[in-house]
DNA sequence: CGTATAAGTAACTAAACAGTGACATAAAGA
DNA sequence: TCTTTATGTCACTGTTTAGTTACTTATACG
């Protein structure tokens, strides 16, 4: 019996096809979305007979759906690494406010991904049942930061903890996914590094501008 | 001659065909993306034979190219009727920050399409010759209403107008953009009437605590 | 009025595509 | 060892797709 933990062999390893054939779906539809993404292509790069991909995945839909579930799953695996709710008040919002610009700084799949469900209005996400639990420990932690804050005299009250996360999301996200159109617009590389940490400058200001009770000096 | 200002007849009308399929086209490219988009379909809704499509405009890709360039257009257009450079810097301020919103929460299609175009990383827009020259004009104005704010000392000076330009488009464009997935998310509907609401007075907060020299009282 | 040309149509093709049916083989337990 | 089942392969299909070839018809102008 070569258990669980024990090393497999390299043939018939249910578990690693799967995760190849996943692996090799984010890359896929994170490049060319939902309706550019080509199911053979996945195949491929998974190095995998085609026919496997629909044994565990049932279809090219479902496999989306696993993808982004996956991809949602790591994100908010990493913010609960954070550990938010063992920092001070404002150290643990400039701890979430880097952490989701560098995040989807490394990630652009995690974007990519996103930007293409939304394309299609959230259809495989709606089906999804993992989803809303993933996430409702989250929201509830950053409402308690602002509580904490404000308790310790630090922050404004009144802060609605949805709309601050939404903003911390959109001030990153919108810049990064969007900085391709964005840097012919304004005719300069808005994906270079020193557009990219003015970028991050200007986020942190908004932000704390908006929370703090005291402004800064100056 | 009956001349181009006047209506003319129903049968073999280049002008009106190509407008025709232009619009069909953003129709369907907003809806499904490049990728997902069908030459096919552009033609029936256009009600042109499909012919006419490549005639008048090469492919598919140059296609989208050309429906991009026009909702570009469309917008800055709107923006030029503001007339900002005719307001109070604070006005002027409230009234762009309102129109952003208001623009993308009225033609989701402008976002869609810009999404879609992001997801190609602006291939197409990069062959573009009119969009710089559409936004540098808008680009100055905005930086023209930060010094005269400052000048009349109710902003605060040293703001990057590109940034702060980027965080008013951020901060709708992702709530709107994302407010399928960020429904599931949050098990409440993102796209009702309340929660624009919300959303929009937490986005001119945001704006106003960031740009105001002087804090609000209260 | 006749003809050049702009505007439009119909039918097609070659390739790409998601998905499947029938078959083969490795692994694990009886 | 024998049998079952999970894992994997091969070759195929019916449809859809972007783009094209060959043709027709309306209209402007000499």
């Amino acid at each position: 019996m070569p258990a669980t933990s024990a090393k497999r062999k390299p043939t018939r390893d249910a578990a690693a096809t799967r995760e190849r054939i996943l692996k090799a779906a984010k890359l896929e539809f994170a490049k060319k979305g939902l309706g550019g993404a080509r199911v053979d292509e996945i195949a491929e790069r998974a190095m995998i007979n085609k026919r496997m991909l629909y044994v565990y995945f049932g279809n090219k839909e479902d496999l989306f759906l696993a993808v982004l579930e996956e991809a949602y799953a790591d994100i908010r695996r990493a913010e609960t690494r954070l550990e938010l709710e063992h920092l001070e008040p404002i150290e643990a919002l400039a701890t979430l406010v880097r952490f989701t610009w560098s995040y989807y700084l490394k990630h652009p799949e995690f974007l990519r991904l996103v930007n293409s469900e939304n394309l299609h209005r959230a259809r495989h996400l709606k089906r999804s049942a993992r989803i809303k639990d993933m996430h409702s420990p989250f929201i509830r932690l950053i409402g308690d930061l602002l509580e904490r804050g404000v308790e310790a005299g630090v922050f404004r009250s009144g802060i609605d903890p949805n709309q601050l996360y939404i903003s911390i999301a959109a001030l990153g996200y919108y810049y990064l996914t969007n900085r391709h159109t964005l840097s012919v617009i304004y005719g300069r590389n808005l994906g270079a590094a020193p557009a990219l940490d003015e970028r991050f400058a200007a986020i942190e200001d908004m932000v704390f501008r908006t929370v703090l009770k005291v402004p800064e000096k100056g």
